[in-house]
DNA sequence: TGGGGTACGCACCTTTTGGTAAGTTGTGAT
DNA sequence: ATCACAACTTACCAAAAGGTGCGTACCCCA
């Protein structure tokens, strides 16, 4: 046998209780979030706006080599997720600033603290 | 222009710093650990071992419908990485252990949190 | 008159990721 | 004699992620 077992199986009879059950369960609408806020560029952008709104030109530019249509999509997940507001003026340049929420800025709390700790490991693994 | 800058061209004139500097940068090799620590089985695997050692058969049942291919594959760039050590021993069913080293119960310490995070907003989310 | 900035959407193609099924080695059970 | 288990590896294929380039609308500047 070398199948992938189905959920049901799975669930069934599960060795591992892993924290509590079915939070890390394949369907659990929290594993798509947490894709959604450490996935490549998702954190890129928490990151970026931590440090307070920025304009669409501004994130562009300053997070090192995202494509615009990664850029549109990734805001628009987290825009969806309720982590990130989009504010938009309708000015004849056009100008659209997009911000952390409440909820966003909990995330990034968290987040921050893995990319230092990533920075001190890989710094140290390397000597 | 619709392009995806270079690296250099990014760096030339960054508009943000991005948490103070190159750590966020594409070729930094913490990005490679953090993509290995978040990534979907990375997470799955770490936290199933934060409970403990485990054998490969409990970690290939008790995680949700992983395949093993990806398992191992999972596991050995947790182990390069350091953050999973390999116990085998050479007896006739094989018997392999696998748990956390030091660092690795560092960074798994700091995941947990996001995902009690991510269980508790998504809850309250739906309602 | 033409080029550039601003904030995107769309279509196409490549790269990466992940799943399926099969083979391996040795032993003990049916 | 054959099946099953343990812990894998390999080859092949499908799906998802991501990049490139183009088009949009409006204006400002030279």
């Amino acid at each position: 046998m070398s199948r992938t077992e189905t959920e049901e199986e799975a669930v069934g009879r599960r060795a591992l209780p892993l924290i509590g059950g079915p939070i890390l369960s394949s369907d659990c609408p929290s594993r798509a979030l947490i894709r959604d806020v450490t996935g490549k560029w998702g954190l890129l952008v928490l990151v970026a706006l931590s440090e307070g709104p920025r304009r669409w030109s501004e994130l562009r530019h300053g997070i090192a080599v995202i494509s615009e249509k990664m850029l549109a999509q990734t805001l628009r997940t987290l825009e969806a997720d309720g982590l990130v507001h989009r504010d938009s003026r309708p000015v004849v340049p056009p100008y659209v600033e997009y911000g952390l929420t409440a909820p966003g800025e909990e995330v990034t709390a968290l987040l921050i603290p893995l990319l230092e700790w990533a920075g001190e490991y890989s710094e140290q693994r390397e000597e």
